[in-house]
RNA sequence: CGGGGUGUGGCCUAGUUGGUAAGGCGCGUGCUUUGGGAGCACGAGAUCGUGGGUUCGAGUCCCGCCACCCCGACCA
């Protein structure tokens, strides 16, 4: 029997969530804390997590007529005191550079908290005509938002993301817009990340600083917490307004562009760890994974290993023989190493399958095959298993997301009553249509006094009568309140 | 910003009434091993967070500071 390793050294999710996921972060080797406070070094694993969906954020992005570009990380204070709201919103956190080649500087500069306010500067003078527009960008960054509390991904003070940046000549294609960007996160999310989320609108008090409205997408960790997952703002025309973005219609009017803006960051690679991880550690999706099958070989002798190996060359020529095989990321595990090290290594780390090949396996022409999400294992002929790994790596997939997804409607509730919501909110936990007048008084009271937070107002929320939790006001709707991150 | 906690090789920890730093993990080398975190041997690695004070002598006692973690508050 193994001893205490370090799997048992993870902490257990239901004993202390957080803890739990500090200690995966750290010692699948994501990420680490550095030199400097509330900024975290991204280590190789989890950056390739990172480029994995910056990847196919980046291809939808581009499929959708986006380009990328860049901005400076500097925003000199006057720009980003124009939009009144905006300044209003994000100053606490701002950090300033009030020093630089050894003197005091005349204006001081922002380090961006996102980029609006250098954006419509420089944009105002490439906008004459509405045959410029629609101006379709967008920037992979790092922004700097000081914090005083910060968990690893979850919230830093820099951190990686792309914010796109959209201007057009009429409210109507604004409003598009915003849809097109939150379809990119719905995508990404579900479909590469197998992170179900809820659309919705954010109520007022929870909207972006300067922006008209936002959307977004909530998704449901297993701790039954809420985490944004990703923000499309429609800005109407107040950057415009501030800047002075203006261009001469085809009605031969000067008008203010309409703008858009939207994120999604290295907060996801959280989100993800969160949705399908365990007591053993990572459980990666099959698509951002940046290993998909990993092999084990087992061997005691030379003539042994010799036998193994070319199991494995044979298995992974097979594999490679089709377009779709040889797309599938292995990794052949060679390293001087136990077997039985391997294993945690890769579950730590949540490699969705493991094949293990020993001298018996060779003698009957298969592997063992062990799929990390339940740890089952079944013995595959090889040059079968070659055939079928692209298939079964989909079926993982959407196995993950149909998992994940359960795990949300088991744990999505009405609440009726202020007492039903504070009660399940202290009790199981999880999310809970209620409903609210929409008054921000109501949602602050009840954020002040058991510390949930209305995540949105989903798009899919039916029509239905009913009385505000707090003030018992009229409600036309359900609205989603969860504790959040 | 409030409350709590912790700082000793890379990591985790021990360190007695104050006497000159110990163990485990990990790391390196060698041999034996390898189907769920292997064993043995040898070896490298620490100005004990930091600044002061008390003392013949401080990891230990006193004062200040700093950093980090947890819980709140706040927060895209």
């Amino acid at each position: 029997m193994p001893k205490e390793g370090f799997v048992t050294s993870i902490t257990r999710q239901s004993e202390d969530f957080p803890g739990w996921y500090n200690d995966v972060v750290l010692k699948a080797e994501l990420a680490d804390y550095s030199a400097v406070k509330g900024c975290m070094i991204i280590r190789p694993y989890g950056y390739a997590i990172w480029e994995s969906m910056q990847g196919e954020l980046d291809r939808h992005i581009k499929a959708t007529g986006h380009s990328n570009m860049y901005f400076p990380l500097f925003v000199p204070k006057s720009l980003l005191d124009k939009e009144a709201s905006h300044v209003e919103g994000f100053n606490p956190q701002v950090a300033w550079v009030t020093h630089a080649g050894g003197k005091k500087l005349e204006e001081w500069l922002a380090i961006r908290p996102t980029s609006e306010a250098i954006i419509a500067e420089s944009v105002k003078d490439w906008i004459h005509s509405y045959r410029d527009l629609p101006m379709l960008m967008n920037i992979w960054n790092n922004v700097v938002r000081w914090e005083m509390r910060t968990r690893l991904f979850l919230r830093t003070t820099e951190f990686l993301w792309q914010e796109a940046h959209t201007f057009h000549a009429t409210a109507e294609e604004a409003a598009d817009e915003v849809r097109t960007g939150l379809d990119c996160y719905v995508k990404v999310a579900q479909d590469w990340l197998a992170i179900p989320v809820i659309q919705g609108r954010k109520t007022e008090a929870e909207k972006f600083p300067g922006a008209d409205y936002t959307w977004c997408i909530e998704a449901m960790m297993r701790d039954k917490k809420a985490l944004q997952a990703g923000t499309s703002h429609n800005l109407g025309q107040n950057f415009a307004r501030a800047a002075g973005i203006e261009f001469l219609d085809r009605d031969n009017i000067r008008k203010h562009a309409y703008g858009t803006s939207w994120g999604f960051s290295t907060r996801m690679v959280g989100a993800t760890i969160m949705t399908h991880g365990d007591d053993s550690g990572l459980v990666m999706p099959p698509n951002a994974a940046p290993v998909q099958v990993v092999v084990v070989p087992i061997f005691r002798k030379d003539e042994e290993k010799a036998a193994v190996a070319e199991a494995i060359d044979k298995f992974t020529a097979a594999l490679a023989s089709t377009p779709e095989g040889k797309a599938v990321r292995v990794k052949v595990d060679w390293r001087e190493e136990s077997p039985g090290f391997k294993y945690n290594h890769w579950e730590l780390r949540g490699v969705p399958f493991r094949l293990e090949i020993g001298p018996r396996d060779v003698a009957a022409g298969q592997g063992m095959l062990v799929k990390r999400v339940d740890r089952s294992k079944e013995p595959v002929p090889l040059m079968q298993l070659a055939a079928e790994m692209p298939a079964r790596l989909a079926a993982y997939q959407a196995e993950l997301f149909q998992r994940a997804l359960d795990f949300r409607a088991a744990n999505t509730h009405n609440a009726d009553t202020f007492e039903q919501l504070r009660d399940g909110l202290d009790g199981e936990g999880g999310f809970f249509m209620a409903p609210w007048c929409g008054d921000t008084k109501c949602e602050k009271q009840i954020n002040e006094e058991i510390g949930a937070t209305i995540r949105c107002i989903p798009f899919d929320s039916p029509d239905e009568k009913g009385k505000c939790l707090k003030c018992g006001g009229e409600s036309e709707r359900r609205v989603l309140f969860a504790r959040a991150y």
